[in-house]
DNA sequence: ATGGTCGACTCTCGA
């Protein structure tokens, strides 16, 4: 079972990049962020055209998720139904495909520090470690994955120490990660490669970050430890990074032999 | 301290 993440960055600008990705790579689930559009814009039909089941939420100008797979999902769900008002909408889904939940966040990015962005940031993670004790359990089937806007380790960002009061490196940002990580997740990528340096996003605002790999490893597929243990492989592909009309993000995906 | 680049959308915000 194939399971990939993608921050699109508007998926009207670049609808031909994830045709194109899904047609080579065939995942079986492919994780969205970042739609940019409402619903009653988004291009359901040419995505369905491609024999995938498709479900998204979105909202005006921001955000954003989807959730594309081969199988026709058991179950689907959006947001974190603890009735607390939304700051912004359209930033996380569950579907259950194949007996497995696969959760798809875009976290906020928090802006800067002492911010209230920040703080509602490092808020919705505390949110989202509730959701999963509420709603899910470490010793069945889960995968979370996403653009969590958390470099873990100083290997996942470029100068590290250059980025310690960065809203996407900051002590506190990575705590409030590391405590959902900690309810039952495995870094399927940093377990199958404890040592590589990889990042998954290149600032558009450095143009010249992509050539020189100042990046950040951002972008990630967590597992619980059964969904861990049948994890075969996983890659990021930046060559859609290079392409015209690239996202800054690339695409991130896993195997499991279930 | 600031600007650099995108995309959505309305002359500005978010990343």
């Amino acid at each position: 079972m194939r399971i990939a993440t993608y921050n699109v960055n508007s998926i009207r600008i670049r609808l031909d990049t994830i045709l194109t990705w899904v047609a080579k790579w065939q995942p079986d689930v492919l994780c969205i962020q970042e739609t940019k559009c409402q619903d009653d814009a988004f291009p359901l039909l040419i995505l369905q055209s491609t024999g995938y089941n498709v479900h998204f939420r979105g909202m005006k100008s921001y955000n954003g998720v989807a959730i594309l797979s081969k199988m026709a999902p058991q179950s689907v769900s959006y947001g974190f139904s603890d009735h607390l008002p939304e700051r912004d909408e359209a930033r996380l889904m569950r579907v259950v495909v194949n007996g497995v939940s696969v959760v798809n966040t875009y976290v906020p990015n928090g802006y800067k520090l002492g911010s209230p962005q920040y703080t509602y940031k490092l808020g919705w993670f505390e949110r989202l470690r509730a959701y999963f004790a509420a709603s899910l359990n470490p010793h069945d089937r889960v995968v979370w994955c996403g653009d969590m806007n958390i470099a873990p380790q100083p290997i996942d960002v470029h100068s590290p120490e250059k980025h310690l009061r960065h809203v996407c490196f900051h002590e506190d940002a990575r705590r409030a990660y590391t405590e959902v990580v900690n309810w039952g997740f495995v870094d399927v990528f940093r377990k199958l490669y404890p040592e590589r340096q990889q990042f998954t996003f290149w600032d558009y605002l450095r143009p010249s970050s992509l050539d020189a790999n100042k990046g950040w490893r951002i972008d990630h597929i967590l597992a619980t430890r059964p969904m861990a243990e049948a994890c075969r492989a996983v890659e990021v592909d930046i060559e859609p990074r290079r392409a015209p009309r690239a996202s800054d993000h690339t695409f991130l995906w896993a195997d499991f032999d279930l």
